[in-house]
DNA sequence: TTGAAAGCGCTAACAA
DNA sequence: TTGTTAGCGCTTTCAA
């Protein structure tokens, strides 16, 4: 049986209210008195229950966080950054991994409320559970902040890469290194997709040259990468890589690695044929041969960013707020310099 | 403010024992009590108090995980496999990450143990603390599983991977394709790099070969590729890749990677210039052109039955037991079939 | 500056 | 089959 205030008490020769204020520092207790206290909770070992504490105080000093996979380099720094921040300020954390489904996201957040963590972090939610106005209430109960996902007209607290700005910089950066011809990259549905196809579309015409889109499966899971080799080396008896077209640029780093590797196998010479820019910096970006060059979202930081808001929020009460996170064009061994 | 127990009784007219008693079903209730109360239950949508719960019960439904790292895709695997198993057998997870260091493993585990989870598992537990007796008597409190790590003469629960047997097919699978002289990479300290390389020693012995370990800096972060890439280049021009040597083990696959990328660079061909095998089957190993040889630790798997593991101990008390999960070599493009 | 006592929401003896 | 009651370990009024 473990220690409990009661025995602190008594060793102290004190009352319970004592060694509680003692514990809590909220209350003036007498310099000697404190002492004694402290000595007994020294001697016997003493740790606070905190589920005793949660029970009457509605708070645990742990937070939730609902992610959509962790197999997934991208996720996984931003909780790593998550943890980081958290530890850091004591707090425990609750981990649900949802894999992408939109039902079981609620049901993470529902039994994170039950177990009253103090707020809930939420990367890449579901549109569905955004739009269907989900957490319109639940943040009347406990403060949540999203990391990434769509929020276009929703009212809640985000924290945003500026994927817009990264993007624009690294197609700027291709038509500036002379090439006129370029091939978009995407998966099949996403805010994120979708978001970056229209910039490339604007990009394209204003530079008055030829489109060329190409949509592969299962954008965000390892089997995309053998996709999008698979469709790179499909269309190349069609256009002419390194030619027709002389460089390419992807939604995220796997699909940047798909195409590195269908190059790899048609022999074209990246970056001195044909030039390849990813998005995400996830780690993998700098494990190919050529390194690729990509877009970094600072996946860290967003997770950090996003328990610093939910901390605030924790101590000083909600308040919807969105916060833009810079991205950043890392040049490395895929394209021209 | 949350509706309760009380609420309920009220609702259905009974006592707060009778409520307590439908929603745990332990104790017989009239059926027709029982409808009544279960009716309140939906009209109130009442969710019992997990908080209140355990501090009664001493029972949480919530298992802490502590692991070295999580943008390792090693854990990531395992970690996943856990929270799946978990989360069917409706238990909450606490993440706990301590970037391989032993202390902060020691507070994650009290930190677990204070909040009064169910069970704990340690992913890649710090050697000092299994050999400091840290968690003879921890075992006493709750029951702890390890996965992989050191375990000679400990007595305590472990699910270990057969990394000799795999890492043994591996080699031979080299030599019966007619490998002779195999480069073995290895990390700097650690029990698994140890063993692979008494293996390594022993087999090229019997098989009246030369020797050649290489060991590289870092071996479980992501500098180990670049690490192992400069390594094989140095080493290259001491020693004819392709000639001298003709294949090479590594003991994960991130030095494999690294290995493969300095041959890209050589320009030496794989495999038919030489052959690479890898060791772990991380989800990288799939995404290198050519695709890597590898062991497959079934790290998912060695998640699961951890779990299960812990889960039986958590339901009929804790018992110190050693489970092997089998590897299996996985021949994809990188040596020669 | 201190202590007694109520209560957080629940479970489980014990009694009826 | 049901209800009364005493806790679980803590915080916090209220009174002294």
């Amino acid at each position: 049986m473990a220690v409990t205030i009661n025995d602190v008490a008594k060793e102290a020769g004190v009352s319970i209210t004592t060694v509680s204020r003692v514990i809590n520092g909220n209350y003036p207790v007498k310099q000697e008195t404190r002492q004694r206290v402290e000595e007994a909770i020294k001697k016997l070992n003493f740790q606070p229950n905190p589920i005793a504490r949660s029970l009457v105080c509605r708070r645990t000093n742990s937070i939730g966080i609902v992610v959509p996979s962790i197999t997934n380099m991208y996720f996984t720094e931003v909780v790593d950054g998550i943890e980081k921040y958290a530890r850091n300020n004591s707090y425990d954390i609750f981990l649900n991994i949802t894999n992408g489904d939109a039902k079981a996201e609620i049901n993470a957040v529902n039994k994170f409320i039950e177990r009253y963590v103090d707020g809930i972090i939420v990367v890449d939610p579901q549109t569905e559970n955004m739009l269907s106005g989900f957490y319109d209430e639940i943040v009347n109960t406990v403060p949540v902040v999203f990391v990434n996902g769509y929020h276009q007209e929703i009212d809640l607290s985000f924290v945003i890469s500026n994927e817009e700005n990264g993007f624009k910089n690294a197609l700027k950066h291709l038509n500036k290194t002379g090439h006129k011809n370029i091939i978009f990259v995407r998966g099949e549905s996403s805010y994120s997709y979708d978001l970056k196809e229209n910039i490339y579309r604007k990009f394209i015409k204003n530079i008055g040259s030829r489109e060329y889109i190409l949509t592969v499966n299962a954008g965000n899971s390892i089997e995309v990468v053998e996709n999008t080799k698979k469709s790179i080396i499909n269309i190349s008896s069609e256009i002419k890589l390194g030619e027709d077209f002389t460089a390419l640029i992807a939604c995220n780093d796997l699909m940047a690695t798909g195409a590195l590797n269908a190059c790899l196998e048609l022999g074209i010479k990246v970056p001195d044929e044909f030039s390849i820019i990813g998005f995400d910096n996830i780690i993998l970006s700098q494990m190919t041969t050529p390194k690729l060059s990509t877009v970094d979202q600072n996946m860290k930081k967003l997770g950090e960013k996003s328990a610093e808001m939910l901390f605030n929020y924790i101590e000083s009460g909600y308040e919807a707020d969105k916060v833009l996170i810079n991205t950043k064009l890392i040049l490395r061994e895929s394209c021209r310099i």
